[in-house]
Order: structure tokens, then sequence, then C-alpha cells
DNA sequence: AGTAATCCCTGGCAGC
DNA sequence: TGCTGCCAGGGATTAC
């Protein structure tokens, strides 16, 4: 589940590691993973090319070389690392103290490893994903116009582009739960399941409040909260629930300072009452009764069991 | 066009 | 201990 602050992350990591790096040696070894062109065209493509630029966008990843622009989505377990040569990899994997779950670090290649780009300099950039929900695109500059999966993308936390005016044109005549209006990519781009119920509670709205039912301040609040649970979680390095790792396969630490997602049960970091979870667009949803009434000024009680 | 459901995939985990 | 079935979820696709 790498969203906005993972992959800024990542992408920091990586703009010192590889950027000026020129492809010696591109390996598919899934191919699934790949999107277009056809997998055999990859590495003739890319041979010789040098990467001079790593931008983001939502949570896509854009590596531009001489001729290319290379198109990264990491789905939900994709983890993009640099692997240094002169570093000596970690016999074990590590796990997390928290949750037990395996994280990356440096280390071979494994049967994860779906995707690998080798440098002349000897050191690599491997692609790991266990879920293979992640996508890769490769395109010419002049196709790159055609790519609607990054020009459909909504306004930009953190740049210009996140104004008062295109916020609420997003929301205007939309008839759906907040909740699935912030995991479309094509409002604001780069909030996922974790940053939305974040976001959702520093507002103070109930994830099943229905857009046409907001007010001005409720969007005020949550046009705010955004960029804040965003800034957090990059300044923490991201959170690391299942297998985010940053560039050198490192854990963030903002799963320690989440207000509601993955917290059911466990008091509110406010008021003190349970934190409660149901599904919203088939996404398990976390958030405080109390805090995030259903309807306004009613305290809340939502139905655990309650599907939607 | 907007909205909702389905599917892809693996590993962790509860339950037996 | 090993098996089974459920769950996690981003987004493309499909259905309505």
């Amino acid at each position: 589940m790498p969203e906005l602050p993972e992959v800024e992350t990542i992408r920091i990591g990586l703009a010192g590691s590889v950027l000026g790096k020129t492809i010696s040696k591109v390996t598919i070894r899934n191919r699934r993973i790949v999107v277009r062109p056809q997998p055999g065209r990859w590495p003739r493509a890319l041979k010789a090319q040098t990467i001079r630029q790593i931008s983001r966008r939502g949570k896509f990843l854009l590596f531009t070389t001489d001729h290319f622009r290379l198109l990264v989505h990491l789905g939900m377990t994709g983890q993009l690392t640099y692997r240094d040569k002169s570093r000596i990899d970690d016999p074990n994997f590590f796990v997390h103290p928290l949750t037990g779950l395996q994280k990356a670090r440096q280390h071979a290649v494994d049967k994860h490893t779906h995707l690998s780009l080798y440098f002349t300099d000897g050191n690599a950039m491997h692609y790991r994903d266990i879920r293979q929900f992640g996508k890769w695109r490769l395109y010419g500059m002049e196709e790159f116009k055609q790519a609607k999966e990054y020009w459909s993308l909504g306004i930009e936390p953190f740049t210009s582009q996140y104004s008062w005016a295109r916020f609420l044109a997003g929301l205007e005549g939309r008839k759906t739960p907040i909740k699935s209006l912030l995991l479309n990519q094509r409002f604001v781009a780069g909030l996922g399941n974790i940053y939305v119920d974040e976001a959702l509670f520093e507002a103070g709205l109930h994830p099943l409040r229905l857009c046409e039912s907001l007010t001005e301040e409720d969007k005020r609040k949550l046009f705010r909260s955004i960029p804040r649970v965003l800034k957090r979680g990059l300044r923490y390095g991201g959170t690391s629930f299942q297998n985010y790792v940053n560039a050198r396969g490192e854990a963030g630490a903002n799963q320690e300072r989440l207000r509601v997602y993955g917290r059911s049960g466990k008091p509110c970091r406010r008021c003190r009452s349970p934190v409660s979870r149901i599904v919203v667009s088939q996404r398990g949803s976390h958030f405080c009764a109390r805090c995030q009434p259903r309807e306004p000024g009613i305290e809340g009680a939502a139905k655990s069991e309650t599907k939607y």
C-alpha cells in the first residue's frame, strides 16, 4: 500500500542513487508486471539509456531517460530498491518488531523480484512485488502524451494544483460516500486507504458521509487535513504496515503515529472510545464513531457488520 | 457519465 | 503439524 508519502520517500532515495546512471541490462522475470510494450522490446530500448530525472505524480514514479519515459506503479506490495554492490546484503530477511512481517532490505534477487535494471557501474535497481499488482509501462517521449493513466490523475497535493477552487469543483455533484471519492485518483492523486482514513479522522468526518451532505466547513476541514496527514507520513518515512520499504529496503515509522488506521477496537487517541471498522468501497475503514459521527451533530453508532 | 461490483495475486493467520 | 479458507487492497475492467 505505498501511497503518496511512501512513493515520495522512495523517489527521494532513488534520486540519490540512480540519477545519472546508465542502464546496461534489463531483466524481466515476470511478464505480468509489464503492461507495455511487449517485454521482449524492453532490453534493447533501455540499453545505454541514462536516467535523467525521477519524478512522482500521485502514486506513480516516472523515470525519464534520454529517449523514454518509464512509468512505474507499485500497486499493493511493490518494492523498488537500489542494490549497492559495495554494501553487504542482509543474509536474513528483516522481521518488523511490531507486525512480525517480513521486510526487504538489501538482498539478492528472489522469487518475488520481477524486474531489474542493471547499471554500467555494477549496481542495480530491483523491483520486488509479492502480490504482483504493480505495473510498469515504457513510453517514447511522444507516446507518453497518450498515457491516460497518468494524465487523468486528479489534483496533486503540495502543488498549486491543490487549490480550494479545484477541490470544491471535484466534490461538485458527487453522490458517493466521501471515502469512495477520496480513493478515486481522479479527484486527489496519491491518497490510498491509510491516508484517507487518517484524513477523515482529522476532519471529523464519517467515511460514509455523502459528498452532497458535506457543509462548507466540513469541506474546508478535509481540504486542510489531507496535506497534513500526507506531510506527517512523509516526515516519518512512510507507513510500513505490510510490505513498504524505502529505496534502501528499510521500513518507515509512520505506522506508530496513525490515529485510526489499523487501530480498530483500540481507544481513539482523542476521546478514548474504541475505534470502529466497517467496509466502504471494499476497503477496511477505520474511524471513531464519536469523533466522526455519521449524521452531523449526532454521535454515530455504525454497525460493524454492515457492508457497503 | 457516474457509481458499484468483480477480479487479479500471495502470504499471514485463525481454526480445526 | 499441516491443511483449508479467509483476508488484505489499487485499480482496470465490466455491469448497470
